[in-house]
Order: structure tokens, then C-alpha cells, then sequence
RNA sequence: GCCGAGGUAGCUCAGUUGGUAGAGCACUGGACUGAAAAUCCGGGUGUCGGCAGUUCGAGUCUGCCCCUUGGCA
């Protein structure tokens, strides 16, 4: 039996819905790891759970923190190790269910021990780019880092801060450090299960899912974060919906306008998703159809899981 | 019905003096270890409305037809 379950697949896959169904027939809780629905008050735009699911199995890491209140893949795939680690020792197996790729690798595979973000740091390196180009900060990252350099492009500019800051703190290569942990810490032991919908079906469901939040309310949902001020930081993140119908709030784009955007935005999230896990061999992909319900797939879980 | 404008990629359009077509968006493939619903990179997918004619060669010139659209009736 795997101490772990992890569901993964893109966005309206049915994560939630099978991870609570998985969770009830095992009696035990719900590690949420997506980036967005760890916030509060942004309940329906990032399709968290609903109180009524979250009455049906306990969920960690959704509405917990206030918007303004950073978080990061590193601190979430600490916590949620803690989290699992405790259901494990009560004898119940973690049930992890997410569709932000880097959370879930965090946690199933850790990430290198080495510093979090320095928001100084930051700050002055992407003041440097804007003032003698990307191409300076990726040609320095050449010249400390080459083995990174060459994995990376040289228009990636989040990344290649990324890295010249763990060099400036920590003075080894990112490379090195992200090697050096692949090879001293094994990967947690878990039963991996990706929700593979036919393409057309997805995205039918992605649509149909945007209009069911704005039926749902998600517009005053937006208006209320923006009257208490989290307008720049909801533009900040550019979080799928918040910035397309902040921009209408704001009268720069019509309703139907914004709509569409996030349907279409959606739908291309959900094809980063994919490959970002088409490439992981350890995923066993379940086929999707619309008449299957939660618990049928629940049920094949288990079985699969040997529990 | 008459006069004008136009039919080229899924959409909006470009296309010199005739040499079998290309931009943006859409779509699609990929990368990605502390902002990841983020960030970055690659790919042109076509009866050029139809039929004939001129020509070595027609998206391009000519004729007829079909369709869309604006104006006048």
C-alpha cells in the first residue's frame, strides 16, 4: 500500500471531485496543491473546493492565507511533507490533488534545500535587465552557471534571475545544487494518477466551467478583492480570470471580451499542464469520459493502490 | 435592376512590373526546482470563390458565372 496518492491533470479534469471521493473511501484527508486556491477569498475563480466538500474530507492549504501574503513551491512542498507525514503515522494514506505541476514536484520530489526568494535581490537584478538587457544577466549566468545556461533560454528572464540569485547567496551553481539533491534525496514513495480527458472534452468542460463561476457570482468575487485594494496584485499574478475581469472592472475590456479571454487563457493553461506532465513516466494516465462518476474512479484508485 | 467595393490559412488581412503565397491572432508542440493559473521557446495548417481564355508561366491580366457588402432606385 502507497502512503501517498497523488492526483494530478489539468485544470477541470475532476481532481477535486475524485480526490474527495478517494478521500471519503479511505478515511482520511486532502493535500490541495495548487498555488491559487491557497488563498482566501478567491474561492470561485480558482475552483477551490466547496464548503460541502470540504465538509466531506478535510482539505490543507485552501483559503489560507490572505492574497497579499506570499507563498512559494518550496515552503508548500515542506508543509505538505509535514502534513503527509502526520496522516501516516495515524495509518492513513495522504491524498494530494493539484494541478500546479512545480507544487506537486516539490512535494513528491523536494525541491534543493537552498535559499527562497530574496525580494532585494530580485529587485536589482531585473532593474539591471531593464537597464542593459536580459542578454547581460543570461551572458553572466554563462559564465557561473553554463550547465543551467544551456538548459534555459536566454529570454527566460524569471529564471535566469533565479539562478544568479542562489549564486549570489549561496555561491555554487544552481545546477550543481539542483544535481546534488536529485541524487541524495529519492523521491517520496507515491501512487501517481493523471485524469486524461480526450482534447475536445477538456476543453468543452473549461468552457462550460468559466460560465458556471459567473454564475456562481465570480465577477463580485473580483470586485470585492479590488475594493480592498488587491487590484495590482491580482494584475500582479495574472491569475487566470482575475486579470481579465479586473480589466473589465476597470472598463478596459466588455464582458463577452473577458470571457472569452478566460476561456481561451484557460484552455492554455491546460496545455501547459499537460506537458508538463506528459513528460513523467511515473504518471498512470486514467481515461476520462463524462460517465464515469467520481466514485467509479475513486473505486479504481483504490484497486490500482492495492488498498 | 444600376453603380461601386470585395471574395487568399480557422479569423482579420498583405501580396511589387505575371515566376505555384505570408503577417498578426487562433491553433499546436516543447522547456521549466522557492512568483509556476507564472515565465520562456519552436511550428504556417492553403482547390488564392468557380469555369474558361491570354501566356513558357496567372493570386496577379481578360470574359462569363456565383457569393458578400455599400450606395442609388
Amino acid at each position: 500500500m502507497k502512503p501517498i496518492i497523488a492526483v494530478v491533470g489539468p485544470t477541470a479534469s475532476g481532481k477535486t471531485a475524485l480526490a474527495v471521493a478517494l478521500a471519503e473511501r479511505l478515511k482520511t484527508e486532502i493535500i490541495s496543491a495548487d498555488s491559487m486556491q491557497v488563498y482566501r477569498g478567491m474561492a470561485i475563480g480558482t475552483g477551490a473546493p466547496t464548503p460541502e466538500e470540504q465538509a466531506r474530507a478535510r482539505h490543507h492549504f485552501v483559503g489560507m492565507l490572505d492574497p497579499f501574503e506570499q507563498f512559494t513551491a518550496g515552503t508548500f512542498g515542506r508543509q505538505a511533507r509535514v502534513a503527509a507525514a502526520m496522516l501516516n503515522a495515524s495509518g492513513k494514506p495522504a491524498i494530494v490533488a493539484g494541478g500546479s505541476g512545480l507544487y506537486v514536484r516539490a512535494f513528491i520530489d523536494g525541491l534543493f534545500p537552498g535559499p527562497g526568494k530574496d525580494e532585494s535581490i530580485r529587485a536589482r537584478l531585473h532593474a539591471e535587465a531593464e537597464f542593459a538587457g536580459a542578454a547581460a544577466l543570461y551572458e553572466r549566468l554563462q559564465a557561473v552557471d553554463p550547465a543551467y545556461a544551456e538548459i534555459i533560454l536566454p529570454g527566460d528572464l524569471r529564471r535566469i534571475v533565479r539562478a544568479l540569485e542562489v549564486f549570489e547567496i549561496t555561491g555554487q551553481p544552481f545546477s550543481k545544487l539542483h544535481q546534488e539533491h536529485r541524487e541524495a534525496e529519492p523521491p517520496l514513495d507515491a501512487l501517481l494518477v493523471g485524469l486524461d480527458w480526450p482534447r475536445d472534452k477538456l476543453y468543452a468542460r473549461i468552457d462550460a466551467r468559466v460560465d458556471a463561476m459567473l454564475e456562481a457570482g465570480f465577477i463580485d468575487e473580483v470586485r470585492l478583492l479590488m475594493e480592498q485594494g488587491y487590484t495590482e496584485r491580482l494584475m500582479q499574478l495574472r491569475t487566470l480570470g482575475y486579470r481579465e475581469f479586473a480589466a473589465h472592472l476597470l472598463g478596459r475590456q466588455t464582458y463577452e471580451e473577458a470571457r472569452a479571454a478566460m476561456q481561451q487563457n484557460t484552455r492554455r493553461y491546460a496545455k501547459r499542464q499537460l506537458t508538463w506532465w506528459r513528460g513523467d513516466s511515473r504518471i498512470h494516465w486514467l481515461p476520462q469520459s463524462a460517465d464515469t462518476t467520481p466514485e467509479q474512479r475513486a473505486d479504481s484508485i483504490v484497486a490500482l493502490a492495492g488498498m
